[in-house]
DNA sequence: GATGAATGAGCCTTCATTCAT
DNA sequence: AATGAATGAAGGCTCATTCAT
């Protein structure tokens, strides 16, 4: 976690170092050295800053979390309450939000999954986010159908959302931003929410 | 990729242990020893027959693959070819088979994900993977719809799979056999297929 | 040292696939295995007949040193004792035999005086064979001059040979064989030795 | 090679701490924890400074390598250029300077041959310095002789130099300055070489 | 605050050797 | 006589981390 006092400058270089080189090499294969170097800084100090290796990929990943937040956010802010449809369409549209389409984020995410199983501190993280998403679509949902139904579409979205941004991470041809919001729309055409 | 002549015996084994290991430490911090120490077996003798610790992990990947594969055409097998629905819900069944559920092999394949990017080898066989599931599923859906709306059918429900499946993997609750049943089966009546 | 018992074909087999290995990747990067293949033989059979991997080396260099003998004596065994000069140059010619300029025999002689230092066993050989050529030199020579004269010919001739040898091995061009008859037989002009 | 910034005293202990250990258990069995054990140094920042045991083993010999060429050069310095036979005598004397005749030097001489037949950054060491004292050798005589005659007169020298060098370095008895000496001005004068 | 020198722990891998067949 | 499976020991090297400047 940062210190306060590290020049908010590097900070920010630095997170962006972290996900050059995971996205070069791997987390595993990552080493202090290299995201110094990357970032033009000497590696003691992403020591003194973050506590070491696990403490940078923390930090790194709450950044990505707080970009993503915001970007739900910001669609929802400008969508009235009552447009069920289109504001569940921002909550889609947020997800697939440009930067986290970049490359160096996606790979990131699959590092810090695999991570979080072995790492109460990434795993709490991961747990906050997976259930954000869940709770912001129940939200939603709830004027339109009754509990039962609610649980299972707001699964079913946050299923789609993670799935296909899943198989678009690994696959060569990377996510499809077009497609994941043609069969979410189809999906809520198919339970008669109106889009708007 | 395993020399021939290994005792028949120990494969196996040494493939349980890899995901043991994998389980208690992640791949990250899984050694050869480790692994060696959990099977019986010399860590020499690893790097003998699969090459090193990333063979390893390829011949673990393809054991955990073939299981899959055949979870899936068991279950096809026994329902004939016009009952759409019910097929559907096979394969999905067959990719929420008891074995994908354990805990070890949950952690497997999201480090092999995770290490997928970085290495071509394991990036062939998840490519194989990504796409035996989705022709699957064309295959069946086919039938019942026009082209466009069965690329849709097909995408989502392998999102629904894929999705459900790592939400479940990084949920502490596990991933829940019965409401991964329940949404998809939702969505295929959203969509007016029958289940028989 | 050889025990009995080994197939006859096959020692000279490992002795030539031993000088080969060393000659593709040197003495400290050879591997018992790397010969065992070379001549179709199985590593283990290194070990039961020669008793590990000095121990053949040990056997491929007396082999080596009774060929260079060898071809010494066949050589002065056709030029009558009185003919100084011509016996002189057949010992030299000895030593430049064909079969001691092979590249293979060259830098397994090379890896051999580097061991010596190190394995008494070697040492010994080496130390035999040092004086074994001192000898023939001091024999032919002392019918010449006096003793002291005879000491330093016999020192520089043998040094000759061992310099030009040398020199030759070391370079990329090989050892030359016209060049190192031209040099010797104009340091024996000098010396007055006829030549017959 | 040695990266600079490495403390310019622990340089050259951490070379003597080489040359010991090859002197003590030869090249092939020295392992860079003895070498900086020997030193005082931790073996990894061995790796760090010099790349590696083969890197060290360069920095080693271009060590030694400037020790020789220094040997040569002061003495040639102080002999004026018209007395060619001091001259001469001036640069055999400099091959055999103390420092080049420590056993621990010597056997690291013998390594290096050995190695320089399978590294080419050793291999172009070694051509340099052969290269070298050739070319002194020509430069001293070609006032003296006809070209055939000098190149004779130059492998010659050079052959004796390096030949009494390596029969002494594997004579249990070592080199023998005094020897080497009346060895090679025996040759020089039956050359009609005056010594001054 | 920042750096780079230094370290020690540990991992992958290789290999000579042994053993059971 | 011969083999190939198996092992234990050890080596080179990497890296996160600490320390003195």
């Amino acid at each position: 976690m940062p210190k306060l006092g590290m020049s908010e400058i590097r900070r920010p270089q630095l997170i962006q170092a972290t996900m050059q080189v995971i996205h070069e090499v791997g987390l595993s294969n990552a080493t202090v050295a290299m995201i110094g170097r990357q970032a033009n800084i000497s590696p003691s100090i992403i020591n003194h800053y973050f506590g070491g290796k696990s403490g940078l990929l923390e930090a790194t990943m709450r950044s990505i979390l707080k970009d993503l937040s915001r970007a739900v956010s910001e669609r929802l802010q400008v969508i009235p309450r009552h447009q069920v449809g289109a504001r569940i369409e921002a909550i889609v549209a947020g997800n697939f939000d440009r930067k986290q389409l970049d490359p160096k984020v996606v790979k990131t995410w699959l590092a810090f999954w695999a991570q979080a199983m072995h790492e109460p501190t990434l795993a709490r993280l991961q747990r906050i986010n997976e259930q954000r998403l869940l709770s912001h679509l129940r939200n939603e949902l709830k004027s339109l159908a009754q509990t039962d139904q609610v649980e299972i579409m707001a699964q079913a979205i946050a299923a789609l959302i993670d799935g296909i941004w899943l198989r678009g991470a690994l696959s060569p041809k990377g996510i499809d931003r077009q497609m994941a919001k043609a069969i979410i729309d189809d999906y809520l055409q198919s339970k008669s929410i109106p889009l708007n």
